[in-house]
DNA sequence: GCATGTCAAGTTGTG
DNA sequence: CACAACTTGACATGC
């Protein structure tokens, strides 16, 4: 059955998650900048845990956290280590618990590093600043047992195939916890999923379809052929697909655009009706979006109970393989 | 209080 | 050549 997965944020529901801008920290001296720090992680880790509820509540699947949950984690001059903070270990804790319902209600849990996570680049520090936010994400996926750190390919450079090379040979080379979780999706400029395929072939990583950035940055592949190409990649796994979807706010007349308040049900396609797979919602009305789609869509809630759990994909990551 | 400008990071395409 | 867009606004400041 399909799983509809909410993405980092809530329209109606008041749970919020707080940040901090280096500029506001970085006058601190370290132990002001670590209890300060430390306050907005434990904020976001108990706002988590009622996020968790409120997506299982409203009858949904999958739940992304956003990149900048633990805020500043990465940055060059004002970054930390978990250990550091004062409140490591309710956070720790915390995190814990929500690893825990997450298996009670059989959901699942995803990581999007955003645009500046890439390893095609040629620049050997912008490879290192991605390894080290994937090394940081990869840190809260173990915690909270996701099974997805999703990443686009990146820049051209010029020449894509160039390009493709050096993000197989930084993928071949990453440490097992991130490559047994890491994905790649077509993008709405560069990436199309025909681009993409054969490195997810060599490197036996799966690919997240979306669907919308597909229309963006057309391939010579139909939309069904490309919903076959990501099942494949994901059903060789034993893993359950994954899939995205956007309506254009300002409808499909040229160019990529900002995302629309809601899904468009002409925009979803025929061909994934029925699958079991998870489809993020990407939609500024949020919850209410995944609202309107899965009563458009007539799905049931998510039943998160032991019967689910028979269907047999996994969502969790397995052991990592040596 | 509330409005508004600003915020770590890369790359591409538009105006 | 500056700037918006990208999966996603919240924070800090000034009126």
């Amino acid at each position: 059955m399909l799983r509809l997965g909410l993405c980092c944020l809530f329209n109606q529901a008041p749970i919020r998650f707080r940040s901090a801008t280096a500029k506001f920290v970085r006058p601190l001296d370290r132990p002001a900048q670590l209890v300060k720090l430390s306050e907005l992680c434990l904020d976001n880790t108990r706002s988590l845990v009622a996020a968790v509820e409120e997506v299982y509540r409203l009858g949904f699947g999958s739940f992304r956290v956003s990149s900048p949950f633990l805020p500043l984690y990465t940055h060059p001059e004002v970054g930390y280590h978990l250990e550091e903070l004062p409140d490591a270990r309710e956070i720790k804790a915390t995190l814990r618990s929500v690893k825990a319902l997450k298996e009670k209600h059989q959901l699942r849990f995803s990581f999007h590093p955003d645009q500046f996570t890439l390893l095609s680049s040629p620049r050997p520090e912008v490879t290192a600043a991605s390894l080290k936010e994937l090394d940081y994400q990869v840190m809260l996926a173990e915690l909270i047992d996701a099974d997805v750190i999703n990443i686009h390919g990146g820049g051209v450079y010029g020449d894509k195939q160039s390009a493709l090379s050096r993000l197989v040979k930084e993928i071949s080379a990453l440490p097992e916890p991130i490559r047994s979780r890491l994905t790649l999706e077509n993008d709405d400029r560069s990436y199309t999923v025909e681009d993409l395929l054969p490195v997810c072939e060599q490197l036996d990583i799966p690919l997240v379809y979306d669907v919308h950035h597909h229309r963006c940055n057309p391939d010579e592949l139909t939309v069904a052929a490309a919903t076959d190409a990501c099942l494949r990649s994901w059903r060789r796994l034993g893993r359950e697909p994954y899939f995205h979807i956007s309506s254009p706010k300002h409808g499909w007349n040229g160019k990529p655009g900002p995302h629309a308040d809601f899904i468009d049900i002409a925009d979803f396609p025929a061909e994934w009706h029925g699958l079991d797979a998870t489809i993020d919602v990407e939609a500024k009305a949020k919850e209410l979006a995944l609202l309107k789609l899965k009563k458009e869509l007539s799905l049931p809630p998510w039943p998160g109970d032991e019967a689910a759990a028979k269907r047999g994909c996994a969502t969790s990551t397995p052991k990592d393989a040596g």
